[in-house]
RNA sequence: GCGGGCGUGGCGGAAUUGGCAGACGCACUGGAUUUAGGUUCCAGCGACCUCGGUCGUGGGGGUUCAAAUCCCCCCGCCCGCACCA
């Protein structure tokens, strides 16, 4: 019995596809195009199977696509700056630079063994100058247009490592790798100005019809939009208004005190001369901001003493105090507090014993009837207690307060958003240096373009903490390009999210000397069919659409949306393993042995067997790509990928699933090559006179076409999949002698082949090949399915009495309502439940079921 | 707390979108082949059962000739956001 040689043979047709050319493409405006994209990689080490997934299915589609007559883009590529490589620099003293591009070569190895459809030439690192100069560029041209800017910030810093840390490295407020308890500080940070873009970027997620709702939502509560208005409060004695911003402009009568955040200048002015209210400010910057820390922390506050009037009447004054929920980032870093409506300033007002005024009367409840407990009255009603405002609903008092605030001057209704801008500016080493000079006398001066590119200097030493960069004897001191004297360059690089907001236009014409080639951009772009993880759903994916207007706003090109269709995947997830002192195990290293079958290490010692996990390294609970494709082959590897489950839903891969996969590929090798039937040749033609057998796989054949074209669409590749094992199922039974089986088998086989041919490219290359054809399979059309032979001639047609199914009976298509009743009405199973009695009703879905009801 | 998603055999999942629940596969069981294991082939595989049926898609109710699918209530799990003013 043979064997299905992968080994030989998936070489041997990347060697051809790569001779041939099959998948370097070129702007060609006969054809129309189509951009496949699968999230390109951080050159981390090596792939493991959980990350071959999107770039499977990513491939299937663009092999389909090309099959459909499309001129199809598949680019990859390397977000190959980042802290990995510099940690791996700091631990085992390689240089970044060659930690990467060795990584580089080893996935990119991997990769062309998986017999993607990529057009290598186009391949491009973000960590190479090439690259990375034309985002200097960029960065220089935002600055020019008001995108970029440098601001005063709040930011957690770490004191060891003198660096600054995202949120995500501040774990129970210390720094991640140090443990040293993490500061804010105040420090001048490059941010760019998304929030420009807030309205903009939340209405054209409508526009966004193929992406999934959920990402969608994600980015749409991320830009968070709030309306509301901007109230100022006149502080009293002082020429000085606060200003707060509220969604509930319509309580305002309500109003008890206002809050400020620690960090807002009020306190700030305050604290310097109250040395009590200076250690509450301190404090509260101590605290965390993670999320277990705000949920234990107390809501606490500090009266500063002053007071402000309130702007509809300035005899009522209210305390203004420093609170440690107030966000200095939200809003405008103050708040009124109305206790009777609002459940966070109730609990503040009862803490202080501040007064409790309700505004909004609930339907139906009579004003003395009503008070406030430990429960704030946040629903609908009608205002009282509130003057002009009286009688009215909410929605209408937020107006009418609105109208007067503007017309007293006192405040302004006004839209907010969460979205905050992004802050670029990262003390590391290995990322794009920002592209200016910080001069003495000229302020922040840009680099000049003849002066780009801004390289990174090999000469670095990780041994001390802190920014590489700026720890380099040399490298930061130039002179300055407006007056010549002695000035710095900027230190900081770029957040590496930069790189990866517009690779995929640099793609389009990744070796031109521009970033890229406006005609170029404007053929391939948008990106029709995007496929990444979901954790990506605000921050690149946001990013993009930003970076996307940045550039057109700047004159670089005319497309907004960079991703016209996205599509999410599930994870693959595996077993975990522990030892029994606790220790992570790899699969390969825990065995079932006989006699109980109960896991065991390498030593013998008993495995306790965790629970099914996302692969990752720190979990070990990885299976290496390269096992894989050594034991099983790549087509063997892609089709498990895709078929044991929806592509959206989490995948767990077994030995087992695996292995199942690889006994089919073997079955349906046997079944072509040594075929039941001798196969007439290529091109034959198929008989009008056909067994009944031989009939029904032909319309079996067409469906499955039909079918799975349609589950190709629609990204259901394990239903898809499913369709195909049907129909070589049947093909497998069809053996009967009758002339023009045969033709029909070869019509099969070739179908078959065809169909699988965007899964398992080499085997279907091979299959093709064996089946007689000169020609590549990569080159053939997408096959069609004859419309004459996707519907059977007869139908099964379900037989209930009143509801239930009694029995089945197969008619000619389309047959008679008439004929088929009768058929149904004789069938012993329904004579026996009718008794002698005619059937009250009876519902007739023609070639699908009868309903007698009695 | 707010927003979203999901719940179908031992497991992954299908179900023409209201019309034969469990396609396709994994695991398992029996048999054949094999010196044996593996492979391969054949058969079985939701539960109960008096072999005629009865029940069955997280639970309860409803709409309908007909519900996994639509509506209402409840339970459970997953994900995102969250001191958001």
């Amino acid at each position: 019995m043979s064997r299905y040689n992968f080994k030989e043979t998936e070489a041997k047709w990347q060697a051809i596809w790569q001779e041939r050319r099959s998948f370097n493409v070129a702007v060609d405006r006969s054809r129309p195009k189509y951009y496949v994209l699968e999230m390109f990689p951080y050159p981390s080490g090596k792939l493991h199977v959980g990350h071959v997934r999107n770039y499977t299915m990513g491939d299937v589609v663009a092999r389909y696509k090309r099959a459909q007559g499309f001129n199809v883009l598949h680019p990859m590529g390397w977000d190959a700056f980042g802290l990995p490589a510099e940690n791996a620099a700091i631990a085992s003293k390689v240089h970044p630079a060659d930690w990467t591009y060795e990584n580089i070569a080893t996935m990119r190895g991997q990769l062309k063994r998986m017999g993607l459809t990529y057009d290598w030439e186009r391949e491009l690192a973000t960590c190479h100058p090439g690259y990375y100069r034309h985002e200097q560029k960029m960065f220089i041209d935002f600055l020019a247009a008001g995108l970029a800017y440098r601001k005063e910030s709040w930011v957690n810093w770490d004191p060891v490592d003198q660096t600054v840390l995202a949120n995500e490295q501040v774990v129970d407020g210390r720094g991640w790798r140090t443990g040293a308890l993490v500061e804010k500080r105040l420090l001048s940070q490059w941010f760019l100005r998304i929030s420009d873009f807030a309205e903009d970027l939340r209405q054209a997620l409508g526009d966004l019809d193929r992406w999934p709702e959920r990402v969608r939502l994600m980015q749409e509560n991320w830009i968070g939009r709030s309306e509301g208005a901007r109230v100022f409060f006149p502080l009293v004695g002082q020429d000085e208004k606060l200003e707060v911003f509220t969604t509930r402009q319509d309580t305002l009568f309500g109003a008890s005190f206002l809050a400020v955040a620690p960090n807002h200048p009020l306190a700030q002015r305050a604290a310097a001369g109250d040395p009590a209210l200076a250690e509450f400010i301190a404090e509260c910057n101590r605290m965390g901001t993670s999320e277990a820390v705000i949920e234990a922390a107390e809501k606490k506050g500090y009266d500063t003493g002053r007071r402000a009037r309130h702007p509809f009447d300035p005899a009522i004054e209210l305390p203004v105090y420093v609170a440690n929920f107030v966000l200095m980032e939200y809003g405008t870093g103050a708040i009124f507090g109305c206790p009777a409506h609002d459940q966070r300033d109730l609990d503040f007002a009862r803490k202080y014993g501040l007064k409790v005024v309700p505004v909004v009367l609930p339907k139906g409840v009579a004003p003395e009837d009503f008070t406030i407990g430990d429960t704030a009255y946040v629903e609908d009603g009608t205002l009282f207690n509130s003057r002009f405002l009286d009688g009215l609903g909410v929605a209408e008092a937020k107006r009418a307060a609105g109208e007067r605030l503007e017309q007293l001057g006192a405040g302004q209704r006004s839209i907010i958003y969460r979205l905050r801008d992004w802050g670029v500016s990262r003390q590391r080493y290995w990322g794009c240096p920002i592209p200016v000079i910080h001069c003495a006398a000229c302020g922040i001066v840009p680099v000049p373009d003849s002066a780009l590119p801004v390289t990174l200097p090999d000469d670095v030493s990780f041994d001390t903490p802190g920014n590489p960069l700026a720890l380099h004897p040399t490298w930061k001191h130039v002179d300055c390009p407006g007056c010549g004297g002695k000035a710095e360059r900027e230190t900081d690089t770029l957040d590496t999210f930069f790189e990866s907001s517009w690779y995929f236009l640099r793609f389009c014409s990744p070796r031109s000397d521009k970033a890229f080639e406006p005609d170029e951009v404007a053929y391939w772009m948008p990106v029709d069919q995007y496929i990444g993880g979901v954790e990506h759903a605000v921050l690149h994916l946001l990013y993009s659409r930003f970076f996307m207007r940045a550039l057109r706003q700047c004159g670089y090109l005319d497309v907004k949306e960079p991703f016209a269709g996205l599509f999410t995947q599930g994870m693959v997830c595996h077993q975990t393993y522990q030892d029994e002192d606790g220790n992570w195990l790899f699969p390969e290293e825990v065995t079932l042995q006989d006699p109980d079958g109960i896991p065991r290490d390498a030593r013998g010692r008993p495995v306790t067997t965790g629970r099914l996990e996302k692969m990752s390294k720190s979990k070990k609970n990885v299976v290496g790509l390269d096992g894989i494709v050594e034991e099983y082959g790549a087509d063997t590897a892609r089709l498990y990928l895709l078929s044991d489950s929806p592509p959206e839903r989490d995948l767990e891969w077994t030995d087992e699933g695996i292995e199942g996969i690889w006994r089919y590929v073997n079955r349906l090798w046997r079944m072509i090559t040594e075929p039941a039937l001798p196969l007439p040749p290529p091109g034959s033609a198929i008989l009008d006179e056909l067994s009944p057998a031989a009939r029904a796989a032909r319309h079996a054949i067409h469906r499955t076409i039909a079918t799975v074209g349609d589950d190709l669409d629609k990204f259901r590749f394990n239903r898809g999949v499913a369709r195909i094992r049907e129909l070589t199922n049947l093909l497998e039974a069809l053996d009967d002698k009758q002339a023009g089986t045969g033709a029909v088998l070869r019509e099969g086989f070739e179908t078959a082949v065809r169909l699988f041919g965007p899964m398992m490219p080499h085997l279907g290359e091979e299959l093709w090949h064996r089946l007689g054809h000169a020609t590549l399979l990569a080159d053939q059309p997408w096959p069609k399915a004859d419309p004459d032979l996707t519907v059977e001639d007869s139908a099964t047609i379900a037989v209930q009495v009143n509801g239930k199914l009694r029995g089945t009976m197969t008619l000619p298509r389309d047959a008679e309502a008439a004929a088929a009743e009768a058929e149904a009405l004789a069938l012993p199973a329904v004579q026996r439940l009718l008794e002698g009695r005619a059937a009250r009703k009876i519902i007739i879905v023609p070639n699908r079921i009868i309903n007698v009801v009695v």
